[in-house]
DNA sequence: GACACATTTAGCAAATTGGCTAAATTGCTT
DNA sequence: AAGCAATTTAGCCAATTTGCTAAATGTGTC
């Protein structure tokens, strides 16, 4: 595979920043049972539906969810469940308890000028 | 295990903000591949010193890296390198071609009221 | 001990994010 | 077409983030 360039990293941080909130988090969990109107995201997180569409408008333009018009209703659903993976990581993350650390790398051990 | 809870979800979000910006994820990126010092990863990302401090101290306080100092220089290391599976997923999410839709719920056909 | 280098801490200004209210849209229902 | 419900868009303001420069700390060298 090609080299990641700093483009592709603006692009991942892109999507991390728009799993970087709980209420984000808190509806990804939630649509990890099913897709849900923005009414019933709104119920759970429990703010205004300006916001909880604001944040679903970052989620999608992150292509972590797609949304469907049926009705009056606006319903969304995971697009790429794999995300939810991360949430195992990221306890891990949490709970680490000094695991096993990365070989060190032979050419950093001389000084390198700034 | 126990459902997760509000402050789970904002101890999550921490993480995720730790890895949501370009020069971190490109510092992380340089981390897999072994330990590095901090002038190091300035060179690499191309920022001042101190600003490089900074964004190491996000990354270590959100337990992703952890350092150890050596004579003058200290150097970084991942502490969790599950965090870069993370970065395949991301990639599946950027390639998203309408993938598998998740199952609609049935309890989310009828209206709710807000 | 004086000095140079590596890193961190402080203080600041610019840019971004988050949430709210008000207003504009769109789709049902009568 | 009038009215109501569900969403989104706009505009505001508070809080956070980012990057820089200057200053403080720590370490090895002469």
């Amino acid at each position: 595979m090609a080299k990641t360039t700093i483009a592709d990293f603006k692009a991942q941080a892109q999507i991390f920043k728009a799993l970087a909130h709980p209420g984000r988090l808190l509806m990804l969990d939630e649509l990890s049972r099913g897709e849900r109107c923005v009414c019933e995201l709104a119920a759970l997180v429990g703010s205004e539906m300006p916001t909880i569409s604001r944040h679903l408008a970052q989620l999608k333009n992150a292509g972590i969810v797609s949304d469907e018009k049926r009705g009056a209703q606006v319903f969304y659903r995971l697009v790429t469940p794999c995300v939810m993976n991360f949430f195992q990581c990221v306890a891990s993350v949490k709970a680490k308890a000094g695991k096993q650390p990365i070989r060190p790398s032979p050419e950093s051990n001389q000084r390198r000028k700034a």
